[in-house]
DNA sequence: GTCATATTCAACCTTCTGGTTGACGGTCGG
DNA sequence: CCGACCGTCAACCAGAAGGTTGAATATGAC
């Protein structure tokens, strides 16, 4: 048996699957064009997709061929309040999460930035 | 290659592992205590505390023969600025985090509540 | 109907994870 | 010094994770 816990934190453990959330932070997207800036195949990045709607936090839905992926972030809610519980976290100035993006996304091996 | 991100969130994937930082939450312990309201060996509760270490979630010190663990929440912060970077949470109410810690813990097959 | 596009499925491979057991090394008590 | 206790290490195992490729499915365009 495994927890909403246990399936948010382990989607949010890989770097490609964090990456694609920042993308649909954006607007949301077609598989395909999520797929584009990443070095691995259509496949992994459906698999990817598919962990990431186990676990809540996007939603997928068909318009015709292309399937659109939205973002869902209540799915955090609970890991949320977990992480919060443990205590005296400021609140996050939102120019630091830009930059820490950023960052984040130079880091992925997996995200062709050239 | 993986990030501190990475580590921090593949560590609280796991059940035992939170319920342990939840035990750390209350103060200090003894590996042998930590292990003891588990079912699992000795030795797979030293890994737990090793992926923990790992992350920078708790720190050991030998003190005489024991090995003391202690939380270190700062290592949530990177985690925390990512997950509010995803917006629209409302500060939790520490009660609630009560209550959710039992849930989880009773949720856990691998702790023993009898 | 036919062809191209969009996405998933199935099989496979390799590496990581979470558990086991048994042997080992450090430290205290007598 | 010796025996008991505390914790880790090493070897092993089963299953999950993350990637590949190639075939299958579904829809839209013509």
């Amino acid at each position: 048996m495994s927890t909403p816990l246990d399936t948010v934190f382990a989607a949010l453990s890989d770097p490609t699957r964090r990456a694609i959330l920042a993308m649909l932070l954006e607007d949301d997207m077609a598989v395909t064009d999520v797929a584009e800036p990443f070095r691995m195949s259509l496949a992994a990045i459906s698999k990817h997709l598919s962990v990431l709607t186990e676990a809540g936090l996007i939603s997928r839905e068909r318009r015709g061929r292309v399937i659109w992926c939205k973002l869902q972030p209540d799915a955090l809610r609970a890991a949320t309040v977990w992480m919060q519980g443990f205590g005296q976290f400021d609140p996050v100035d939102l120019d630091d999460f830009e930059r820490f993006l950023e960052v984040e996304l130079g880091d992925d091996p997996a995200f062709a930035t050239d």
